[in-house]
DNA sequence: GTAATGCTTAGCCTTATGGCTAAGCATCAG
DNA sequence: CTGATGCTTAGCCATAAGGCTAAGCATTAC
């Protein structure tokens, strides 16, 4: 029931959560659709008690939703947590790009003042 | 002098050195422009071995580049470096929304039938 | 009702991560 | 040349991550 934290630790946990293959891979398959845990883990060489492992950070994180009908177990891709993430690195590079303007209309007032003189 | 492996790995080691609150913001900082490892890590309540580590992390997966000069060592972004992070999620997003494309022309498909018949 | 299926729980093991202190080493200032 | 500065190295520690096996527990198929 943890429900979503501060900002920084939602980042914490999805950066982390990307941060290794077999659950990228998963991201990348659920992208095409819902699958069951089996059908996920089928093609990874890995035991299940440890690909569980990787379903429940990436749910935990909220990338996955999952829900449990009889004896199996559906996972879909929640889109929308990627917004946080594209959020971050667009921010990111609105930092620097704005550091890189001041620089550049820097540069040009000093040409300026140069030509001027 | 370990060169790039593959992007799994490149993935692997950019997303793990984002999982910490302090390794984004040594980012955010360095996006305003380069600064020492000392003003990187005078904000931030932790030893400078512990913060060498960060700044290690971030070098190590190519999101930051450092260079020494007398005793002071200087670190800039490599704002390139993050065109992998995010082609790998318009790579996924690309995935989804062809699925659902793929979706919702079969729902049309079977609306046209249905229609005709 | 028995057996197979699909996930789950419990618990163990090894390695990686992220913090610390203590001590070292190369510059730079005076 | 001596001391302060700025980073570095070495090494310890606690916790978390990610793998495994063995055993359990509902559901579904026969």
């Amino acid at each position: 029931m943890a429900k979503h934290q501060n900002l920084s630790d939602e980042l914490d946990a999805m950066f982390a959560a990307l941060a290794d293959p077999t659950r990228r891979r998963v991201i990348a398959r659920l992208g095409a659709g819902p699958a069951s845990v089996g059908e996920l883990a089928s093609p990874l060489s890995i035991s299940l008690p440890s690909f569980m492992k990787h379903v429940h950070s990436l749910e935990s994180c909220g990338l996955i939703r999952t829900e449990k009908s009889g004896r199996v177990r559906t996972c879909v891709l929640n889109q929308n947590r990627f917004r946080l993430l594209t959020g971050w690195l667009e921010e990111q590079r609105r930092i620097w790009e704005e550091s890189t303007d001041r620089l550049e209309k820097f540069v040009t007032e000093e040409f300026v003042t140069k030509e001027e003189s």
